[in-house]
DNA sequence: CTCTTTCGATACATCGGTGTATCCGATACA
DNA sequence: TGTATCGGATACACCGATGTATCGAAAGAG
């Protein structure tokens, strides 16, 4: 049913074909002098194609209209990617990256005891920044789901996040005490990346960014205390 | 940014052009003799692009395939809808109305007073029984977010969804009490659906139907009780 | 500054999908 | 059963996108 992919752990520094067809891995024997341009390219592609999957949805565009977005002409696209997938699948690692750390570094803010809801606070602020980013994360989703070896990506990325959060939790132990009912810190933070992505879901249709951070803020508060604050 | 699509409306009785241009409709003049071969190949239609759609993905999928699958060549497509877009939006309603009624059933099941282990063992197993069509309602999502008029479409299948919980929950109150984080009865039924989303998306990358039931049936459990269940 | 390597542009062949026009077998109605 | 209408198949013209081969220009090494 899933036909194998095997172009994706590409590290972009393959593609040209100038002389020799190097892979740019490590093992390899021609050091491939070390490019500049050619990094400069790479990103405004990256981002010339954020731009136009959020648009236009990954499903819709090809790769002329990457190309034309960002100013080059498809040779510059061939020279840097294989194929439009193994672009989406560098885009998303860069971007996942960064969100990562700006959610770590909301959480790492406050000292040892937690402050619930101004982490909630925080962490729903750079969660629902951009919802360029949540259309081009679902899209990215949906491709996952048909392509075990995206979705293994994908799934380590949500497992770092969620580990992120549940060590927060755990360091906070003690101090607040969360509810039962979720288990133990693991299943909390499980519970908060649940209720990121249903009301993600909600966002993607209303496109009400407010009211989406209003209610994973109320949501958050009601899964992380027990009594949960004074509905609004 | 968004072209208005205007082909969405239709319901699927005109693109035969065999004389003259009807839309079907009711305030035509002409009656169209009552089709019934037209209905079986629409239903295979439907039925095949569900199949193709949750294999591969509706941005990977050609009117060819589609036909193909159904064994029919391109003319019964294009006798039936004009474009892969309305095809796709028939299917949805269909199948969200097969889904939203098969809801209603589980929760009309028990008596007035609500059982809340028990409705919720019903709906988890409703809601997550296929998991080709959260491929595909997921891939829908995709195609809504970026069609204003697909939005609407799919907002109000959520919301009556959430309206027939959130009913259901108003119907139990006196008998059972909602915790107070989450508002009246329409705030839990929005946190539902919130929780169905979030546990989809986990589902769809790591294909744990199993898990995904006994972790759905423990957050509904979380919000809308007050202590919860013990934990697994 | 020169030379070599690399990057991206251009041109080309090709293919798959689309939409339409036309035709014949099927189907409902008298 | 005859017949008018309908539904789906077939054939055709047409893009748009793809991938590759080739070439001029930029950029690093000396």
């Amino acid at each position: 049913m899933f036909e194998g992919r095997r172009d994706l752990v590409a590290t972009g520094d393959e593609g040209g074909k100038g002389g020799r067809g190097e892979t740019g891995g490590d093992a390899g024997d021609a050091p491939r002098r070390v490019t500049r341009r050619r990094v400069r390219t790479r990103a405004r592609l990256l981002d010339a194609a954020f731009a136009v999957f959020a648009a236009k949805g990954f499903g819709r565009v090809s790769i002329e209209e990457v190309c034309e977005a960002a100013g080059f002409s498809r040779g510059a696209f061939y020279s840097n990617f294989a194929t439009l997938d193994e672009l989406f699948f560098a885009l998303y690692q860069d971007r996942a990256d960064l969100i990562a750390s700006q959610v770590a570094d909301a959480l790492g803010q406050d000292g040892p005891d937690l402050d619930v809801p101004a982490s909630v606070d925080r962490v729903t602020e750079v969660l629902l920044l951009d919802v360029d980013w949540l259309l081009v994360k679902t899209d990215f989703l949906v491709h996952a789901a048909r392509d075990p070896a995206v979705a293994r990506a994908l799934l380590d990325h949500r497992a770092r996040l969620r580990q992120a959060i549940a060590d927060r939790l755990f360091r906070a132990r003690g101090h607040t005490e969360l509810p039962a009912v979720l288990g133990d810190a693991d299943g909390a933070a499980h519970a908060v990346v649940a209720a990121y992505d249903g009301v993600t879901t909600q966002l993607l249709l209303d496109r009400d960014v407010e009211a989406a951070r209003a209610w994973l803020k109320q949501l958050l508060t009601a899964l992380l205390t027990d009594g949960g604050a004074a509905p609004v």
